[in-house]
DNA sequence: AAATGTTGTGTAACCGGTTACATTCTCACT
DNA sequence: AGTGAGAATGTAACCGGTTACACAACATTT
C-alpha cells in the first residue's frame, strides 16, 4: 500500500546501470545508447517512479517556477491574465506560484520574499510603481521580472509589457466628445497605490478641448462603489450626460443605479466601461468599453520571462494595442 | 552587485560556530543559548541569508505546500474560495499553488500529477465525483486530501468538508413555493462533469409538492449563457413565475434578458440566485439567493489538511451551514 | 571527589538528483 | 593486428540544508 519513494539509485539497481546513465536516460539523452535509454524507461515506469524535485532544484538551482503578484484575484481580468500565464508556464514546463498584494505595496513586499523564499526564478508583477525596498530586492538578487498592465512611455529601467492607460482614457474620452458629449462624469478607483488608475485619469484630464467639462469621482473596486459613485454623481454634477468608468464592474454597479433613478441608457446617458469582461456583451444594453489585452500580455510576459531565464535573452518592453469597443450604451447626446 | 548566495556555512564561518548551531538556531531553537542564537540571527540579516527550499525540502521531505484545484478561476466563488485558503495558509507557514482543472477529470488527473510532482503534500478538490485513477494515484502514494463544495449524507471514505448542494436547493424550491409561485424555471449550467449542479437539480426535483411544476434549462456557466438560458426559458415555458439560477452569474445573464423583455423584477417574475456574489445586494432589484459558506470551507480545509500533515490527525468531513438571504428579488406573484 | 546529569556545540552523514571527469568499449582505418 | 577517435557508461563529488551521535563544559548529587 504504501510503496516507499523509489529513486535513481533503485532503478540503477534494477537496470544493473549507474546513477549517472539513468539521470542521463531520464533528461534529455545525452550520450545514451537508445537501448538502454529504453530499458531505464520502461523500468522507471514498472517501478512507478516520480523525481523528486526538491533534489532536482538543489543540484541544478533551478526551480522552473515564475511567480505571478497582482493586486487581487477577485476580479475576472486578473483571472483572464492567470489563466494566460498558467496556461503559457505549463506548456513551456515552469510552474505557476500567485500571491495577492492587495494593492499594498508592504503586503507586496512580503509576498515577494516568500515567493522568492519558496524559490520562485522570476516574477510577474502588476502596475510600474512599486516600494523601492522591492526594487532594491529584486536587483541585489538579481531576479528576472516585468511589469505589466501599464506602459511608460519616457522607458523604464525594467521590462514593461503592457498598454498606455493614460492614452487609452485619453481616447475614451476624446470617442464621448465625438458622440457630442461636454461634461463628462468618471468613476474611477482609489489613486493611492494604483497607478493605472492615476494614469487613467491623468490621460482623462490631459485632454484639452473646448467646451469639455470632466466630473470624476473616486470610489472603491466593487459593483457597489460604482453604483454608489454614480449616485454621488448624478447629485453633484447632474448635467453630465455621459459616464466613463475606469472598470467594467464599476460600470455595472453605475448602471444599477441609473436603472434606480429611472434614467435610461443610453437614452438619457451614455455609460462607458473599461476592460470588456466577458459579460458587458451581455449586458442591457451592451456596454461600450475598452477591451485591453490581458491575454496577450499573459502570454508574451511567460514567454518573454521563460526566454530570459532559459537562454538569458534579455527582456524587450511592449507596448500593446487595446480597442474602444463600441457598443449601444453610449450614443449621441438627447439635445447635440 | 550580485553577492552569491549566503549558505548556511558562510554564516557558521562568519560566526565560528558550526552549520549544526546555525541551523538550530535558525529553526525552533533546540538547545541553542540565547547568546549564540542572537549571534546566529544577527549575522544572518547582515549577510541577507535566505535558507535554499529546495535543500530544506531535500532533507526534511517535506515542502509545506498544498495544492488546490478548481474547476476555474474566472468565478468570483472560487476567487474567494481562494483568497481564504492562501490567506490561512500563509498563517500556518505554508504556501498554495493552484491548478486549474476546467471541469475535465483529465484535467484535473493530470494536473494532480504535476503539482504531486512539483512537491504539492496535500491537496484541495472541488467537487466529490473525480477520475477513479485520480483516487488511485492518491491512494496509492497515501496523498492527504479532502474533497469540497458537496455533501454527501451517505457518509464517504474521504474527508469533505462542504454544504448539502440538494438540499440548499430543495429549501429554494420551497421558499420560492411558499411565496405562491407554482411554475418554476430553474437555469443551470452542464451537468456533465459536474456533481454539484447535478446534485442541485436532483435536490430541486426531489421535492413533492402540490401543483408544482418545475421547468430546467441547460446552459454554459457565462452571463451570457444565463442570458440565452432565460430568453429559452421564456420561449418554452410562459406559464414560468419564477426563476432559479444555480448561479448568480448566471441570474444576472437572466436578469438582462428578463429586461430587455420589458419584464421586472419581482412584479412580473421573481428571480433568485446562488451563490451570494459581492455584487448580488447592489443588483437592480438586490438580489435574493444562496449565501455559501465559502470563506469558511476554505479556512477548515486548510487548517485540517495541515493538522493531517503536521500532527497526522485524520480529517473530519463537515457539513456547513448555508443560508436563504431575502432580497427584493422575489416576491409573491402576481395573481396569487 | 567521583559519579551522574544537563546543556550547548561540533562532526559528519544524509536527502536524491546532476554532472565533471575517468574509464571502458566500438569500430573504422592503416 | 594495432591505433586512435568517439561513443557509452561508471565513479564520486556536489548542491545546502537537517540531525543523529559524539563530545565538552559545567552543575548537581551523595
Amino acid at each position: 500500500m504504501a510503496p516507499k519513494r523509489q529513486t535513481v539509485r533503485d532503478i540503477a539497481r534494477a537496470t544493473g546501470l549507474s546513477v549517472a546513465t539513468v539521470s542521463r536516460a531520464m533528461n534529455g539523452a545525452t550520450n545514451v545508447s537508445p537501448k538502454t535509454k529504453a530499458r531505464v524507461l520502461t523500468a522507471a515506469q514498472q517501478l512507478n517512479y516520480v523525481p523528486n524535485p526538491a533534489a532536482r532544484a538543489l543540484s541544478t538551482k533551478r526551480s522552473r517556477t515564475i511567480a505571478a503578484i497582482i493586486p487581487t484575484i477577485e476580479h475576472s481580468i486578473f483571472a483572464r491574465f492567470l489563466t494566460a500565464i498558467e496556461s503559457e508556464l505549463t506548456q513551456l514546463g515552469y510552474s505557476l506560484v500567485i500571491a495577492v498584494s492587495n494593492d499594498n505595496p508592504m503586503e507586496e513586499l512580503q509576498a515577494t520574499r516568500k515567493l522568492l523564499g519558496l524559490g520562485a526564478e522570476g516574477f510577474i508583477f502588476t502596475g510600474l510603481t512599486h516600494d523601492p525596498a522591492l526594487y532594491e530586492l529584486l536587483d541585489q538578487r538579481q531576479v528576472p521580472h516585468v511589469l505589466t498592465s501599464g506602459w511608460d512611455k519616457s522607458g523604464g529601467a525594467r521590462p514593461i509589457i503592457g498598454y498606455d492607460n493614460a492614452d487609452l482614457s485619453a481616447q475614451a474620452i476624446q470617442y464621448l466628445y465625438e458622440l457630442g458629449h461636454r461634461a463628462i462624469g468618471i468613476i474611477h478607483g482609489p489613486l493611492l497605490h494604483n497607478d493605472r488608475t492615476r494614469a487613467r485619469r491623468e490621460g482623462a484630464e490631459s485632454i484639452n478641448l473646448r467646451g469639455l467639462s470632466l466630473h470624476p469621482v473616486e470610489t472603491g473596486l466593487s459593483v457597489a462603489d460604482g453604483s454608489e459613485a454614480a449616485g454621488r454623481l448624478l447629485e453633484t454634477a447632474p448635467a453630465v450626460t455621459a459616464i466613463l468608468c475606469f472598470s467594467d464592474i464599476l460600470a455595472l454597479g453605475a448602471s444599477f443605479q441609473l436603472q434606480q433613478h429611472g434614467l435610461s441608457v443610453p437614452d438619457d446617458i451614455s455609460l462607458m466601461g473599461f476592460d470588456n469582461l466577458d459579460w458587458s456583451a451581455s449586458n442591457t444594453p451592451p456596454l461600450t468599453t475598452i477591451d485591453l489585452p490581458t491575454t496577450l500580455m499573459g502570454q508574451l510576459a511567460s514567454t518573454g520571462l521563460v526566454k530570459r531565464l532559459d537562454g538569458g535573452e534579455a527582456m524587450q518592453s511592449q507596448n500593446l494595442a487595446a480597442q474602444i469597443v463600441p457598443r449601444r450604451s453610449t450614443a449621441r447626446p438627447r439635445d447635440a
